[in-house]
DNA sequence: TGGTTAAGTATATAAAATGATACCATGGAG
DNA sequence: CTCCATGGTATCATTTTATATACTTAACCA
């Protein structure tokens, strides 16, 4: 595992893209570019400033986002997907062409188990 | 979010990605096919019983993974991919080849801070 | 009789991720 | 002088994941 580079490589990908509100927050930017802390907050209903904080200073660690601050008050601070960041989009289509196959998939399961007697 | 079929859709991918051990299950398990449990222990340095019979059971559960019992002592379990798991193979290829270039992209970050002062 | 084997369970802990809540800074409106 | 707004930080509690370790089962072998 440590050793063979190919799980390496997967676990890297899976180590930006996981978290409860990564992925969203990915989402977002690609498809609506730019943003603000505050509108990100008010399209994710649930997180926490701390999180949202927390997710974003990840992902520009990780040069998949940028942020820019205004220096004035109230503070200005925006969000948007670097270059690099729109590099991870491959990866996020297949994960949900997959997962909208996989919803139909789950729905076939129970049919057939429901069925598996009659 | 939760209202956001889009997002929902790459949540159920991830859900089923995700964790320390599954990738690597996965990855043995389409790259050399047919596995019984104690191969793949052994392919895994560092995963107890406990978490690789509780990663199985998860992937068996999404019908990921097959698991065939020998009715034997000592006894005999062979897992290998589904049919259906293996649709998640264009996944893990992106998340393959992203990992590879961002391993590059760090390494050119790594660059660029040492030389920004140069 | 007792050790070996493969594939587990059971129980207890430790560590990581997430969440709730309260606090801070500051310039302008009133 | 006080409150509002924005984008935070600090502290603590809870939940989720992962690890360590010991026990179980039952045929087989010596």
């Amino acid at each position: 595992m440590e050793k063979n580079p190919d799980y390496c490589r997967v676990e890297d990908a899976l180590g930006i893209l996981v978290g409860k509100w990564k992925p969203i927050i990915l989402l977002i930017l690609l498809q609506e570019g730019t943003n603000r802390f505050s509108d990100l907050k008010r399209r994710m209903p649930g997180i926490t400033q701390k999180m949202l904080t927390k997710q974003l200073r990840e992902l520009e660690e990780e040069d998949i986002v940028q942020r820019v601050v205004y220096p004035q008050v109230p503070p200005k601070v925006e969000y948007s997907i670097t270059e690099y960041g729109r590099s991870l989009e491959p990866i996020l289509e297949a994960m949900h062409e997959w997962g909208t196959k996989h919803t139909l998939h789950k729905m076939k399961q129970i049919k057939t188990t429901t069925n598996n007697g009659a």
